[in-house]
RNA sequence: UGGGGGAUCGUCUAGCGGCAGGACUACGGACUCUGACUCCGUCAACCAAGGUUCGAAUCCUUGUCCCCCAGCCA
């Protein structure tokens, strides 16, 4: 477990405090964190981690990971393993305690029995669509399936042979008899097993029944005695047949509480695994980890940190009315993080080339740059400066408005830790784009300072044009452009929805200490953002994808 | 239309009968060798109507709106 500061207050933390002071448990908390394996992590089950394992660490309790894998039919190991990884990476540590509902399938086969012999279970053999239409509607009580009342041991026997494979896929299935009639419709005898002739991941062929959720969850908690089972409200109709299931079996090991809050929304992301399979599978994305992903390992790849999305888990709260986050908090929290621990390196996204007419020819000046200014710590390297040098297409107006301090003509600017030069020159081609800009430095101001105290409002980052490298860049805008693409009507394809411009993949100009850098590593491009190094790239050929922008008070003025 | 939940600044979230607070956003300003960061400030909310009470976001009543449930998914 992370050791860090307590959480902040929330209305489960509450309940827990409560049971502790009251004595329950022992005073003991036990969660989990209980993934099915189809699919990835998303930013949504860091919200759940966090307040999981959270709890476990503030309690002095324990977090287990637990694999809900009952339906082989969707999972995978790949699944289990990037799970286990990004767990792992957020900053959690389950110890010894990763368990596999697969591992209780013959205590639950055992239990399913028991239920039998108490006549509170019985072998329906509807058909899916007829169990359907029995079931009734949610105004309409549904009637008691013609099976219902099948003798123990006819069930027992039944359900002997869909054990042993001599049914097909759908022609029975084992249900609980509760009440046909419940106005919850969870109750209206549910599924407790099916028949699936499939591959599990873990179990191989041993079995082709498989435990239904609603039977599976609740016992696995009480074979773990997790105290409290946290999730999200979309099965709050679910509680009643948990705590139906554990009150059939007095001699479980633990009785767990089921308490519920309520799942992340992300504005202009989608946190539906089923449709975040879509866009893998449909291959809109290039996979899992396209940093275009709210997954984690999408995130990690564009360069978010742990610590950032812990702290954005920690500031999102704990309820249960339904909400829809702004993804700039997120995009904060990234800022704060990166903002101390990323380096300051320079980088010209747009180049223009300038020409220094009063440096001399094949000179160059090795500057010392320091990494973080505000952090000595973190060292400094050379950057060398010589007559050709690229700025910011964006850094140099022709006719620039008022309160505009880059470079125009006439106009002098700092070039940041060189000199402070002035423009003398532009040179266009025949349809009026910039090509060149000509300016003058002032030897006197070498280290960007001005000897006789005159200022310049205007500071430029610049890559020296004979030392800068070519790096790809790949800058990152929201995959969705529909605040909430969850609403998206079905039918309508992704390909509509997307945004076309999520991806931009530019070549940049690097100072050639960006040379070798190292994978997962974090960079600030002053005046640019924040940029992580792609597990694509190579010395040969530097990839940088960009995690999230700077704030920039001038743009947002200027789009006024 | 049955049942289960929910409603506090634009957004997220505190509050649990006693001054509606914080964060994000937005907007101003200071500072600045990153128009960044930082700092300071401003705008901004109790779903509605009744009732109880000296006092109500909080308790009661009645409405309104939103979410979930008719998988052999989880």
């Amino acid at each position: 477990m992370t050791t860090e500061n307590t959480s902040a207050p929330n209305f489960i933390r509450t309940i827990i405090e409560a049971d502790v002071a009251a004595g329950k448990n022992d005073g003991r908390v036990g969660t989990r964190f209980p993934p099915e394996p189809n699919g990835y992590l998303h930013i949504g089950h860091a919200k759940s981690i966090c307040l999981n394992f959270g709890l476990a660490r503030d309690f002095k309790g324990t977090c287990n990971l637990r694999f809900d894998d009952t339906n082989p039919t969707k999972e995978d190991v790949e699944y289990v393993d990037s799970i286990k990884e990004d767990v792992r990476w957020l900053g959690f540590d389950w110890g010894e305690n990763q368990f596999y509902a697969s591992n209780y399938f013959e205590r639950l086969h055992e239990l399913a029995i028991r239920l039998i012999k108490d006549g509170k279970a019985y072998v329906d053999s509807l058909s899916a669509e007829e169990i359907r239409q029995y079931r009734g509607t949610l105004t309409e009580p549904g009637k008691n399936s013609p099976y219902r009342d099948r003798s123990v041991e006819e069930n027992l026997d039944l359900f002997e042979r869909m054990k042993n494979g001599e049914f097909e896929d759908g022609t029975h299935v084992l249900r609980a008899k509760i009440d046909m009639a419940a106005n919850n419709m969870v109750m209206r005898d549910p599924t407790l097993y099916r028949i699936r002739k499939a591959h599990h991941h873990r179990t191989g062929d041993t079995w082709c029944i498989y435990p239904m959720y609603d039977f599976t969850h609740c016992l696995s908690d009480a074979f773990e005695c997790i105290t409290h089972s946290i999730c999200t409200l979309e099965f709050e109709n679910n509680r009643e047949l948990y705590d139906w299931v554990l009150d059939q079996f007095s001699d479980l090991p633990g009785r767990p509480r089921q308490y519920e809050f309520a799942r992340l929304n992300l504005s202009y992301t989608v946190l539906s695994k089923r449709k975040l399979i879509q866009l893998v599978e449909e291959k809109l994305v290039s996979g899992w980890t396209d940093p275009r992903m709210p997954t984690l390992s999408g995130y990690r790849r564009r360069g978010y940190t742990a610590e950032s999305i812990r702290d954005f888990c920690e500031r999102i709260g704990v309820a249960r009315a339904d909400n829809m986050v702004d993804i700039a908090l997120l995009e904060h929290c990234l800022r704060e993080d990166l903002n101390d621990r990323a380096p300051r390196v320079m980088a010209v996204q747009d180049p223009v080339k300038v020409i220094v007419d009063n440096y001399p020819e094949g000179e160059v000046e090795w500057i010392d740059f320091p990494y973080h200014p505000e952090n000595e710590a973190m060292g400094s390297r050379q950057v060398p400066f010589s007559r050709e040098f690229y700025i910011e297409r964006a850094d140099f107006m022709e006719n620039p408005p008022k309160k505009y301090f880059r470079l125009s003509p006439g106009k002098e600017v700092r070039l940041r830790y060189a000199y402070y030069v002035t423009c003398v020159d532009v040179i266009k081609d025949a349809d009026g784009n910039v090509t060149e800009i000509h300016v003058e430095y002032d030897p006197k101001t070498k280290g960007g300072w001005s000897e006789d105290g005159r200022k310049v409002k205007g500071t430029l980052h610049w890559v020296s044009a004979q030392h800068a490298i070519d790096a790809e860049v790949r800058l990152y805008d929201r995959l969705f452009t529909q605040e909430n693409p969850n609403d998206m009507e079905e039918g309508k394809t992704f390909k509509d929805a997307m945004n076309p411009d999520s991806l931009t993949v530019i070549t940049a100009k690097l100072e050639p200490s960006l040379k070798t850098v190292e994978a997962g590593s974090h960079w600030q491009f002053e005046r640019l953002g924040y940029y992580c190094v792609d597990p694509d790239s190579t010395p040969e050929k530097p990839v940088f994808n960009r995690a999230v922008g700077l704030r920039d008070s001038w743009a947002k003025k200027v789009n006024k």
